[in-house]
RNA sequence: GGAGCUGUGGUGUAGAGGCCUAACAUGCCUGCCUGUCACGCAGGAGAUCGCGAGUUCGAAUCUCGUCAGCUCCGCCA
């Protein structure tokens, strides 16, 4: 590049810029060779321009043209000009120019790519993340990371705006019990500690709000050691808030308002304010879930009542033995076929759903082999109930409350997606809240937190979390967008007599609290402001904004399933040497050499 | 920990016991071509069918195992 220096980026291009002379960079996505013509379409992030090279404008460009390939990274010296009108391309953003060019310098070669660097590509993934860095220049990749920078972007300006301070927290932290498993770093100074990745920077945003910071946010790095899936890697993004003096309202509000500023900022999409409000009970009741999808309707009904009198054994017994049967009308679906049912059997059942009951309602009334078990009134009452019309197929499921809504829950998204019932365009919010705040863990045989051990109860309720610690409900919320959870937070307790209410119902001993959490619960008595947060999981945000189905599409190096990098080969094994110093040792049961 | 799907030239697919000496498209290489933009035309190279066992006279094709990727359940906010 000695001698000459880019002057635009090829899309800043346009007819205005004509007979100008540039200096353009960008590699070659495609040669059109003529023989005595040669047109290379240039790429830089912002998209492509064409060259044009004849031995007419310059000789030694020509013959320099001659040799480039695909990827190869050039600098083209060049004169803008108007292209005829019958040549005009107008897939091209500036199709209506060209570059002819006097002087070509190649500043580097490339080898055939494994892939085409073009917009859609149906590549295998294993090889789109090995060769990452050639994934990337797809320009369908390169608007994902651009829209993921303007996603932050405007947060923290929002956030800014409203007097947040971005605050960093240590990512070298202690392992706290509850939660997720941890990414554990082992210390070489402290044989046989260690410290562990934060899961969220939660203890520490809470201790700045002691500190009196008052509004803190941080774009911030979260470890997770869980099993991965399309919408959870173990390295994540949050958008990170806490904020002193506030009630469940004020976050609310506040954050419906950033999550339209941020959509119209970044992607100049208006959200409609204010969100749904849901409490948790009702969703569960609804729609089977903590995260609805409104896109859709097909709500769950309960018809347990009516299940209970029928002579159906199988429900009635469910009834009797405290459990649910609800059902959800499939509208227009009466013709599915017995194969399709079945499917859908099968499907329910992953979610632990025993069988799928099912009405088929036709012209000449109800058909199906559980009718017989009902009586007439009890027939209209479950047609009235689903306000059934010929042509829909009701399903039921039986069971555990837990079950009938997961699988019900799932089977109704699943339907929406096989009748194509959700628009790609639309952003539905909702907010749910009003969790409980504890739940019994059958496994672990003690009470879990649902969202943290940190989070407040409501007031009125904290007299039962001796007594009836499921009635207890907290002071947290969930944020929800197209049936994703984006994002979620809670008032926090601010007192220590409530949080060791909350370690004790939890079965940690006082021993256990104030080893683990001494330092909180020792803050809590210096003047700790009533506060209350939220984090958003960003890479779920920019996905669904990007309308993705995975968010790998919009980090840049993501991991597989099996937590690897193809790219790097991590995890990788270490050196003796390296084991030694961590005083650490490798039991052979698993390890491979 | 479990269930399912996928794996065939560089890439995307076809082939589903013998017609395979593995086909098609694209990419790649060579030549021709001064208005293409998925340029075109002609020719060429390129695959022990993920890997390993087994069944069979015969396996890309069937069986078992294994590895990798993906989706989901469990797990995880």
């Amino acid at each position: 590049m000695q001698g000459i220096k880019r002057t635009h980026m090829v899309t800043e291009l346009s007819s205005a810029n004509v007979g100008e002379r540039v200096v353009l960079t960008g590699w070659v996505n495609t040669r059109r060779d003529h023989g005595g013509l040669i047109f290379v379409d240039l790429r830089d992030r912002s998209g492509l321009i064409q060259l044009v090279f004849s031995p007419d404008a310059d000789t030694e460009a020509f013959a320099k043209a001659e040799k480039v390939r695909s990827e190869y990274v050039l600098a083209a010296v060049g004169e803008i000009r108007r292209r005829s009108e019958e040549t005009i391309n107008p897939k091209l953003k500036t199709g209506e120019i060209e570059v002819t060019v006097c002087e070509l310098r190649v500043l580097n070669k490339a080898k055939t790519p494994p892939f085409y660097i073009e917009e859609d590509t149906d590549v295998d993934e294993n090889i789109r993340l090995r060769y990452r860095y050639l994934d990337l220049r797809r320009p369908d990749m390169q608007e994902n990371i651009m829209l993921r920078y303007k996603v932050t972007r405007a947060a923290r300006n929002f956030l800014d705006r409203k007097g947040f301070l971005e605050i960093e927290t240590p990512m070298l932290t202690g392992s706290t019990p509850e939660g997720a498993r941890d990414y554990l770093v082992p210390s070489r100074v402290n044989p046989g500690k260690f410290y562990a990745l934060p899961q969220s920077p939660q203890l520490f945003k809470q201790i700045l709000m002691v500190s009196g910071f008052d509004r803190y946010f941080q774009i911030v790095r979260c470890f997770r050691d869980e099993d991965l899936r399309a919408d959870r890697q173990p390295e994540f993004t949050q958008i990170d808030m806490e904020m002193s003096f506030v009630e469940v309202e004020d976050v609310l509000n506040l954050m419906e308002e950033m999550i339209a500023d941020t959509f119209k900022e970044a992607a100049g999409i208006d959200i409609e304010t204010p969100f749904p409000r849901f409490t948790y009970k009702e969703a569960m009741d609804r729609f089977g879930s903590d995260k609805p999808d409104l896109r859709f309707g097909m709500e769950l009904k309960d018809f347990t009542e009516t299940a209970a009198n029928s002579d159906f054994k199988v429900f009635a017994g469910v009834a009797a033995s405290g459990g649910q049967v609800k059902g959800i009308n499939a509208k227009g679906c009466a013709d599915f076929s017995r194969k399709e049912i079945d499917d859908l059997t099968n499907f329910a059942a992953i979610y632990g759903a025993k069988g799928l009951a099912y009405i088929v309602v036709t012209d000449e009334g109800p058909k199906s082999p559980i009718l017989k078990f009902f009586k007439e009134e009890e027939i209209k009452a479950i047609m009235d109930g689903f306000e059934a019309e010929p042509g829909d197929l009701l399903f039921f499921v039986a069971d555990k409350p837990s079950i009938v809504a997961n699988s019900l829950g799932a089977l109704r998204v699943e339907l929406a997606r096989k009748k194509k019932l959700i628009d790609p365009d639309v952003f539905k919010f909702a907010w749910v809240v009003e969790f409980p705040l504890v739940e019994y863990d059958d496994e672990e045989r003690r009470w879990v937190a649902i969202h943290h051990p940190f989070t407040s109860p409501f007031e009125d309720d904290i007299q039962f979390m001796d007594t009836e610690p499921a009635k207890v409900r907290a002071r947290a919320y969930d944020i929800v967008l197209n049936g994703v959870e984006l994002g979620g937070g809670s008032i926090r307790i601010h007192n220590r007599e409530v949080q060791e209410k909350m370690f004790a119902l939890l079965g940690m001993s006082r021993e256990e609290a104030v080893e683990k959490f001494g330092f909180m619960l020792e803050a809590f008595e210096y003047g700790t402001p009533p506060h209350g947060g939220i984090a958003f999981g960003l890479d779920r945000l920019v996905m669904l904004m990007a309308q993705k189905d995975t968010i790998r599409d919009v980090i840049p190096f993501p991991k597989t399933q099996s937590a690897t990098d193809l790219m790097t080969h991590a995890p990788s094994e270490v050196t003796l040497r390296q084991l030694q110093e961590l005083h650490i040792k490798i039991s052979t049961a698993k390890a491979k050499k």
